[in-house]
DNA sequence: GTATGTTGTGAATCATGGG
DNA sequence: CCCCATGATTCACAACATA
């Protein structure tokens, strides 16, 4: 039982203590999450099983029943038991969770009504649901119902208030300069990247590191412990490794451990530059606008006015602004003047450079360059 | 209570006998399928409440309000309220199904997993889930979160042997011989189909005609009944009509049956011109370089440089360049180092591959055909 | 009339840190 | 817990206005 196997294995701080990261558990998922101490992990991604290997088929393919126990007695009782698989494996993960983490679970329709229900219950709260669109699904051979093309994910905080990890220009730059939208079209796995062996699939359900890239992309740090519970042939881990973050993998299986052991070993890491990703605007050091006048970026008096010159404030000695009787701060008066609830200062107001309206944001860029503070 | 309103209503045999159609009863939905005899439906369209849990007003960044659904046909004090009205619903839409008949719902992330698994729980079969793509949905204006850009249908028979209506060949027509797939791209429901009332919009949540075209088409025969026990504007009604089927419509608020009962009126039969404007167009496939970057065609840390080696980048993990202190996208990050407007990053960039230097609109175009965005 | 620019809006669980 | 100041943030269309 919860055999923890002797790879490159490092340890990660956890509040006081620290855990064993970059290694694969190979144990029950549940078992395996109840050794780990409460709030110690930033992510976890988790691709659960949609029937069960314990109680007989849950989802059984068109016509395939064969017991004769009536409809609704076997129904009732087989959903019931993927709902109390899918809410103790649920609760485990909750509590291993940082306060501030987030959990991702992909399914299909078989299950993922299932799993979004149990997680509002035990009180994730829902962020989104993406729908992978798959490029090349396969037919729906008997022309019986619309082709299956696409599964769904469920990106939940561990509660309602939690501050939660989202690389929103990351993701931007990613997408062309256009928002990340919650469909995400992205081919299935095959060629070079399907593992095999002796020529047959290693794992039947293998996903693209490209759905893992760009949800560690979009929802982790550098440094972030990621634990993926159904681990499969490892997806999780490569990229994770790839792209600089920890993880753990749990793994029932031993054939499995194997081939994402070699296949972990073998995916090289990111060197920094390449990790690198457009920061938010929010992350970066605030400078006051006092700090523009003191430093004689902008002198005490100077007109300040908006992109299209409609209104007009004067700078004062203090980084305070005065547009007639209004008198504030760069936002405040923004607001004030627009009559709007709240406004942007940095990028409302402009002032003039060789001809030109120059928003005060570019000064506050060259501040942040010359004082270098990065 | 349950007011038959008298439109031009006929009567379709049901067995041995026969029920009122074409026609709005202005009652709860509850209320008014228990009035309804046992399998006298052939399909149910229903759109109920999504309890969205919205919380304080939103803005845009340019100071305008959104306009969001407060309605108070909205509003469920917890999970499990909005549980048991979706039980009792459903367990009565069930009852008044034909044993091979179908039920549509439509949700967001908000409710579809309750939904779906009160569904389940009732004994309905589920047959597929489709992705409503909204071309066009409404942006996240704070960059919290993925833009919302999907909603999800549940297509379910009544139970698991049920010997389901779906018209295979008229799906793969409308979908220019291919197989139609279970993500659908629609626009959202605007211009001169969005009902108003002196200017403003006459429900919150009108949808599509395009969407009950293609569920109708695909799911009904001419002549079946169809029954929207969450009626609105009557968008179902509408199209039920133009496509030769008959239908009930449910609806509580006076309001709204005033808006279905004269939209109705004025709809007309389908002509054969009018379904090949329906037929789809399929939409332009779009590569965004990070795609490129996701599916490992171009490596992060990858180095890029123009035809003439004048200038340098390197990719970075999500899709964007940096070229010394300038970072942005191919094109903006292209158009600054030449102190041009704008650029092409596609053509204007270059990798090396075999000695040579090939643009990566190359590897777009590989991209594409691997990909083969549909 | 044509081209261009401005404004409005859609099922939305939409901020963060310090005092 | 609340309150306040700072300040980050939008895509596709349709409708209408201006040139």
């Amino acid at each position: 039982m919860g055999v923890v196997l002797p790879v490159k294995t490092r340890r990660a701080r956890v509040g006081s203590q620290a855990i064993a990261v970059d290694r694969i558990i190979r144990d029950d998922c549940v078992a395996a999450m109840r050794a780990l101490p409460d709030a110690c992990v930033d992510m976890i991604f988790a691709d659960p099983p949609y029937n069960l290997q314990l109680g007989g088929d849950l989802f059984r393919p068109e016509g395939g029943r064969v017991d004769a126990v009536t409809d609704d007695w076997d129904r009732f009782d087989t959903f019931a038991a993927y709902d109390r698989f899918t809410r103790e494996w649920l609760a485990e993960a909750r509590r291993i969770l940082k306060p501030d983490g987030t959990l991702w679970v992909i399914g299909s329709y078989h299950n993922i009504f299932r799993v979004g229900s149990a997680l509002q219950d035990e009180g994730f709260w829902i962020l989104n649901d993406i729908v992978w669109r798959k490029a090349n699904p396969m037919p729906n051979f008997k022309g019986t119902r619309f082709t299956n093309a696409h599964e769904t994910l469920i990106w939940a905080s561990r509660g309602e208030g939690s501050r939660y990890t989202f690389n929103y220009q990351a993701m931007k730059a990613l997408n062309d300069e256009l928002q990340m939208r919650s469909d995400w079209v992205l081919p299935i796995c095959g060629g070079p990247e399907r593992l095999k062996i002796n020529g047959t699939k290693a794992h039947p359900t293998q996903k693209p590191e490209a759905l893992l890239y760009r949800i560690l992309l979009a929802t982790t740090k550098p440094g972030d412990v990621v634990l993926d519970p159904f681990f499969g042939t490892g997806t999780t881990g490569a990229v994770a490794r790839r792209l600089g973050r920890h993880w753990i993998g749990i793994e029932r299986e031993s054939k499995y451990v194997a081939v994402a052991e070699e296949r972990i070993a073998a995916s090289l890491p990111l060197d920094e530059s390449a990790m690198t990703v457009m920061a938010s605007k929010r992350t970066q050091p605030r400078v006051a606008f006092g700090a523009l006048v003191e430093s004689g970026a902008l002198a005490p008096g100077a007109i300040l006015c908006d992109a299209r010159r409609r209104w007009t404030a004067i700078v004062r000695a203090d980084g305070s602004l005065a547009a007639g009787t209004e008198t504030g701060s760069i936002h405040k008066v923004g607001a004030t003047l627009q009559g709007a609830p709240s406004c942007n200062g940095w990028t409302f107001w402009h002032v003039e450079r060789a001809g030109a309206l120059v928003a005060i944001d570019v000064l506050r860029q060259d501040y942040l360059l010359q004082h270098g503070d990065g």
